[in-house]
DNA sequence: ACTCGTTTGTCACACGTGTTAGCAGCTTGG
DNA sequence: CCAAGCTGCTAACACGTGTGACAAACGAGT
């Protein structure tokens, strides 16, 4: 702090050379144009002096700095312990090591958890990366619009259709994760599926479930896909009734947290599962079960969405031309402890 | 990319005033100097040019960017899903939020897993940002020596001591952990304590715990306070000699992996955890034990480490002297099912 | 002696912003 | 009528770097 650092103007005059030469061996542009002798000095007289080149100063006529932007609209790391971004942000690290990018992560806010965004009276936050990724549940649809028209490289993580605006995007293939956990329950014998929500199947991500599940149930002409009755929080004998009238030995659920919800009231119902109900649900949220017991279902494989998110966006600065990319990334399948074969199918 | 963003020379010529005017308002240096006419002609042309601050040139004539920088001597998400910065992060995240910062992870590098540097060819990477956190298992004590002899702000998270160089840190209070944790075993009525470790007590944390479990055993003048035996992991017949001779009815573990061994020597021998014997372990590090069984111990708390570790360096960089200071930040216990009362105090 | 090409650099501008000194024009006091 | 002060703004410098145009020295060919 007391001793201002080293600049390429106190190199140059160590060295006995011009600011220009020191720039010029700095950047490798020396080619056939300085000879070695004075190439040593002037390195000599950087390590000495402790020279670094400031950052600020090179992006500024640079206009890039290989530094990727980490924007999320909600806290990065919430409270609450179930770590959303986190295994997105596991892959993007992962795939800009790889890339040669270093990260930055936009935290600083007004602190409230909720409504944080990009544009700020000190300006666009993104101005000082290269590009960004942009995650959040609820991003700001205006926000979106304006960083296409003003051409910024982004990239933004999970689909959002926001209209007369399309950009690069990279999500969780929901749709082709409901076949894969449905598949499952097929293969394992079940014949008569049922299908539960915890909420109106309309967002986005609802039907691609959805779909999903019914395309696997279409794929075999022995199995019934039966659509149960909403919402089994409060509504335990719906729920039965429902089960019995359809016949299902298996049900897939929307989400770990109808899962549980389901879970709880079979049990207490007397109804086992797996033996007597298998169950598979459709995200890989965390969530509390009775010990021992293990979720069955898909994985979202958010590390590979995050590195994909990345790798695009490491191609768009890289100069790629064309319209937006929109990406799927597979899931997998989670082994877990509530699906097993059928009953009937078991005997 | 097309056309060249808005600059305060574009807004200035839109609103017919000078660029020093634009500037003014920008930073509300205005006070009693801009009338409210000219004020409001700037701001809407900056509002119809979508202008924006560029970053880096107002890096460049500040000096300062209230970025901080996060580097990791080891990769920052391992690939192994034991995340052991993870929590430090979620901390500094928090912080860094609450205190106004932007966080730079350091990722970009050689991409070999191991013998990442802050100091490479392109210049001290730590010249991007206003301050820096330091983590890492094995941190290159040439380089840290480098910082603090350039005057760089950082603050190292974890206890390091290198000779002839003194510098700010903050580390888990592993001592006072390994007191609370035997406490707890004292609490629940043990009088014969054990103490194992699966390395040699020669590092600084191995030492701070095993001096803070025999503090504890030394306060109460009742409790027999014995080490057993070091290296657990081949040899059951020692370990089952060893707690026969002491009676020992509970074994303080130097970490969870110790306790995972321990576990399982005594289980094929047919001793009882809880019920038989007690276990805690020092550590929180994630282990894979037969299903139901949670170690308890003590949990480090590297939230608040990462987030005082922010703290301390947001006041280095609002101008805070004097020595460095080391911080100790207290573990927590954390209950699992391998601590119970002793079986004479329970009948 | 004069031109020409090569080597070895240097000059000067650009990047976009913050800030201080100061300049016109007007008002006010004497 | 003149000095002094206030209002509303601008000129100019600084921050540290990258780069294209250009220049000085020098040897070689004619």
């Amino acid at each position: 702090m007391t001793s201002r650092r080293a600049t390429q103007v106190d190199v140059a005059r160590a060295a006995g050379v011009s600011r220009s030469t020191v720039s010029l061996i700095l950047n490798g542009r020396e080619q056939g144009r300085i000879p070695p002798a004075t190439r040593e000095r002037v390195l000599t007289a950087m390590r000495e002096l402790n020279y670094h080149p400031n950052w600020a100063a090179r992006m500024l006529v640079q206009q890039s700095n290989r530094v990727i932007g980490v924007f999320t609209y909600e806290t990065l790391f919430p409270y609450e312990e179930d770590d959303f971004f986190y295994p997105f942000l596991l892959g993007i690290e992962r795939q800009a090591t790889h890339e040669g990018y270093h990260l930055l992560l936009f935290t600083r806010g007004d602190d409230t958890e909720s409504s944080r965004g990009i544009y700020r009276e000190d300006g666009n936050i993104l101005s000082m990366v290269d590009g960004a990724v942009l995650m959040g549940k609820h991003p700001d649809p205006d926000e979106i619009r304006r960083l296409v028209q003003e051409e910024r490289a982004f990239v933004f993580i999970g689909r959002r259709e926001i209209a007369d605006c399309d950009f690069d995007w990279v999500a969780p293939d929901y749709r082709a994760g409901a076949r894969l956990a449905t598949e499952r329950l097929i293969a394992l014998g079940h014949t008569r599926i049922g299908y539960i929500a915890n909420s109106p199947n309309s967002g986005t991500y609802d039907i691609d479930r959805l779909e999903g599940s019914k395309d696997a149930a279409a794929a075999h002409n022995s199995v019934t896909f039966s659509l149960l009755p909403q919402s089994p929080f409060s509504d335990r004998s719906t729920l039965l009734a429902a089960i019995e009238k359809e016949h299902v030995t298996s049900i897939v659920c929307n989400s770990n947290e109808t899962l549980a919800h389901v879970l709880h009231h079979l049990e207490t119902s007397g109804i086992n599962v797996p033996d007597d109900m298998s169950l598979v649900s459709l995200t890989d949220d965390r969530v509390t079960l009775p010990a021992g017991i293990e979720p069955s279902g898909i994985h979202l494989n958010r590390a590979a969405v995050g590195a994909e998110a990345l790798r695009l966006l490491a191609d768009r600065l890289s100069g790629r031309e064309g319209p937006p990319i929109h990406r799927l990334i597979p899931c997998l399948l989670r082994d877990g402890t509530t699906a097993a074969e059928p009953r009937a199918a078991a005997s």
